[in-house]
DNA sequence: GTATGTTTCAAACGAGTGTTCGAGTCGTGG
DNA sequence: CCACGACTCGAACACTCGTTTGAAACATAC
């Protein structure tokens, strides 16, 4: 009678990827854009099943709550682009080990966007959705999300921080924190397509390939991470 | 019987700043902290009024409607900003025609991160309120906030561009517009407080100090700026 | 004083919200 | 064939939402 086929509450093992019966998937993809698109509290589950074409009922079966659902939705997406993260950074890491390239800014930001990019690109994986989600979820405050998050994922940043302490020895760790701070949110709000441009109608730029923002934003967030140390506050 | 006193509608003076009744800026007041905080949607006008100590139906009266009431919330704090920016952007220009000294990018990135330093650090003008607003506006769709800004302050990002391409004479058109995008980006999610390492609950960062943020972003931002044309896409 | 225009107030309106319930449908295993 | 679980469906529940209304309170001017 209750699903529940979250692997969020259920098991301990962070990474596992739960499967989703066709409704609930249904489900989960017109609440996605809807999300996105809307906001999380402009979003009625009326709005999504009616997309989705399934019963209204069908939201807190297959799902508990409607911010269950917007939590199942945004980890779907979440999971695969960590495990990714963490993949590409383990190779890094041993590839460093083996003396095979140095540890740079650069490299330790190319672990995180490469998986981003292959996600923005692949439509099967929800494409550049996963990214305007998570600029939302910056934005907004869901409590209960967050706590999942940090549960869940904390150890990423905190190697992702750590591997850049290494490639940047030259920063005490409170800069290394910042800076990984701002390449992080670069990297989200471009991908996310956050545009202080577009707010204002001028903007010309093809904001949406993702191709280019990477090519754009690499360098851009590379030479903030590998400035020098910050001197003197003001001019 | 109808006072709607915003200035946006009545006059087409850009830049002029309507005075608003005590009730109005009550009103305002509680309305900006509670946007801010949980979001347009998930703001309620009952909750707006019994934070402000003022009746339901005094937001219709003094405002038009909910949205009007946000859009009259954000501007009210938008406007000084735009002023402000414009007035450092003259004058800096001033002093490059006058040979004083030279354009760079360092120089244009101040122009708009120091009036926003001085709102910041001034609670009588909404302190750090007004860049949150805006990191929900980039994030959020509103889009007669979106007309309303395009139509009325389109020129100042326009500027900006311009005197940022002078700054970067490297540059193409497109990539002076994408650092400009980038540029804007870093500063309004940074002030703002939109921290990835947050949500994670490893930030040890205490990223709500407005000089702590602008000591780390603008060495960061004009970085970004100044670095060499964008040569291949991957590496 | 009355008259006039502005601002407040309590109450209600209709629409829309997330959620729940119980009956109904479907498909498989005994 | 029948029973049992998983799933779907329509209807309703109890609220909250933004907005409107009409009368009261207030100020100001004649």
């Amino acid at each position: 009678m209750d699903p529940i086929p979250s692997s969020v509450s259920a098991g301990e093992g962070a990474h596992s990827e739960p499967k989703y019966s066709e409704t609930a998937t249904r489900i989960l993809d017109a609440a996605e854009g809807l999300f996105v698109e809307l906001g999380m509290e402009a979003t009625s589950l009326r709005l999504i099943t009616q997309q989705a074409g399934v019963n209204l009922a069908a939201v807190n079966y297959h799902f508990r709550s409607k911010d269950a659902l917007f939590e199942a939705v945004f980890l779907r997406r979440f999971g695969p682009w960590a495990t990714e993260c963490l993949r590409e950074l383990d190779a890094l890491e041993r590839r460093v080990a083996a003396d095979e390239e140095p540890l740079t800014a650069e490299a330790v930001v190319k672990s995180y966007v490469r998986p981003a990019l292959a996600l923005s690109k692949d439509p099967a994986r929800g494409g550049v959705m996963f990214v305007r989600l998570f600029s939302r979820v910056l934005v907004e405050n869901h409590r209960q999300l967050r706590e999942t998050m940090s549960r869940q994922y904390g150890d990423l940043v905190t190697r992702f921080t750590r591997a850049l302490g290494r490639a940047l020895p030259g920063l005490t760790e409170q800069e290394v924190e910042w800076r990984m701070h701002l390449g992080f949110s670069v990297m989200f709000h471009a991908f996310a397509g956050n545009d202080i441009l577009k707010v204002f109608g001028r903007s010309a730029v093809s904001a949406r390939d993702p191709d280019m923002i990477v090519k754009h934003m690499v360098p851009f967030v590379v030479a903030g991470l590998t400035s020098p140390p910050a001197g003197r506050s003001d001019r």
